[in-house]
DNA sequence: CGCTAGGTTGAATACGCTCAAAGATCGTGG
DNA sequence: CCACGATCTTTGAGCGTATTCAACCTAGCG
């Protein structure tokens, strides 16, 4: 039910792919290109490569490639909605800090909020194979560090590197495991068990690429907005917040969300 | 909300498409690859095929490499679990007739259905680049006609077929689309209006692969079926689709649904 | 004919919703 | 530095949808 933990021990996988690289990998700019790297395990930067690098190692070629995936970037300012639904969007981006979020708006006007994304996402991923309306929007939650991938950047990529589709697959791979899981998890859940499953979630996913300290992390979060994500009212949101609070289960203040017990939460929605 | 219309007339392309490939295309056993082309447009041999020509044109590369990929065929009895949650699976699997679903069993002995497998869809797509265990299972609920795509084959395809991948990460996009709408309607809407929901999803997905006569189409459906798709309760499941047909919408009997008013229907889930 | 799987109906209960109002917190400008 | 408005959070009360438990009906099949 739960977002699955790294199957390699982090820092070992790291660290064996670092060295590799270092010794035996050819780069025109080689001095570029180890600072970049020496760059993701330190600073956050490179976020999706880290979460890459939890999962399994990466051969040399392949982080370079990643790296070039995300040359060209920019910075998006917070609130503001850069993808519509209804219209067309060619570009995917890759989420480096920040957080966004994917939302539906209904004809009655409500607002239905389908998932967050957090450093080392992809937005949009299929995008450049698209020519038909987006059916949902997107908007920046934080200040929003990106990585834009234009079609034209993709395609060329698609004929030059065999190894990146592969990784590309395994990334929307990933994305489509985890809407399934948040799909059962909407169905079947109580409110007291999809909020723990949300938070839950939310800590697993940051805690892979390094957002967690001290089982606390930032989340731009209203009650509000996590009402629409959980597809519970207000004031229903409110009062199993409240619940978990007097469990001694979670501790939420000033967008920071500290997790008490995370064993007790899993249990929770373990049925 | 719903399935999207095909954008394209579906006759006008796929004569275009087939004409233009008699035409010019070279192949070595010319006439087998007609002849299977033809059955597929009379017979419903390649529903996969017939979906992706009422989107787009297809060019006979690119019908080529379709047709190649669903070489290795065989028939599944009805009620076989052929997937395993748990389990590593490295194959995946195009259903070319018959009805599949996914489920997911829960520890407390209830069992939850994630999506319904049609003519035309894909079982596991990711499985060729995935070495975890699959979170859910999947069972026939008729006797299932497949192509099975192993992952030797896929990697070879990639090697050779820059196209090949290009389809198959549109096929994927299809599939997270429909599996969101599935999510978007799951959470906010009400029984009466999922139900309706989910019916219009099947009608308008089996029309697609011209599974659907008179406006009617086969579904092996109990409503208990139907319960564990929508997370209802099997009572409540029973009085909704009573209110359906009171309403003079839909007609159930003998595992064949008839849509009486689809307009009606839409507009009762856009809210 | 009786068994089994599926469908139908009633009654009591519970979870989550709506409406309504009041308390916090924070940024901004007087 | 305080006042004000805006946004977010908290709490109460009544209601409605969907649930659970339980019983009975129906059709197909050996």
């Amino acid at each position: 039910m739960l977002y699955e933990e790294p199957q390699l021990q982090r820092n070992k996988s790291v660290i064996s792919v670092y060295n590799e690289s270092k010794s035996k990998y050819k780069f025109d700019k080689e001095d570029d290109f180890y600072n970049s790297l020496t760059a993701v395990l330190s600073k956050n930067e490179y976020p999706l490569i880290k979460k890459f690098i939890t999962q399994q190692t990466l051969s040399k070629e392949e982080i370079d490639v990643l790296m070039k995936l995300q040359e060209d970037k920019m910075i998006i300012d917070a609130h503001e909605i850069f993808l519509h639904q209804e219209t067309i969007h060619k570009k995917s981006f890759i989420v480096n800090s920040g957080w966004a979020m994917r939302f539906k708006d209904h004809s009655n006007g409500e607002r239905q909020i389908i998932n967050y994304y957090l450093p080392g996402d992809i937005i949009n991923p299929f995008a450049f194979i698209n020519n038909t309306r987006n059916k949902h929007s997107v908007v920046s939650m934080t200040n929003l560090h990106v990585s834009v991938l234009k079609p034209e950047h993709m395609i060329d990529l698609y004929n030059v590197r065999q190894n990146f589709f592969l990784l590309y697959m395994r990334m929307l791979s990933w994305e489509d495991a985890s809407l399934i899981e948040q799909m059962t998890c909407l169905g079947w859940l109580t409110a007291y068990q999809r909020t723990a499953y949300l938070f839950l979630n939310l800590y697993e996913r940051l805690k892979l690429v390094d957002e967690v300290k001290d089982d606390t992390f930032f989340a731009p979060l209203t009650q509000q907005l996590l009402a629409d994500t959980l597809s519970l009212s207000l004031v229903h949101m409110n009062r199993t917040i409240k619940k978990l609070r007097d469990d001694n289960l979670i501790r939420i203040k000033l967008n920071e969300i500290k997790m008490l017990d995370t064993c007790r939460l899993k249990k929770i929605i373990e049925v």
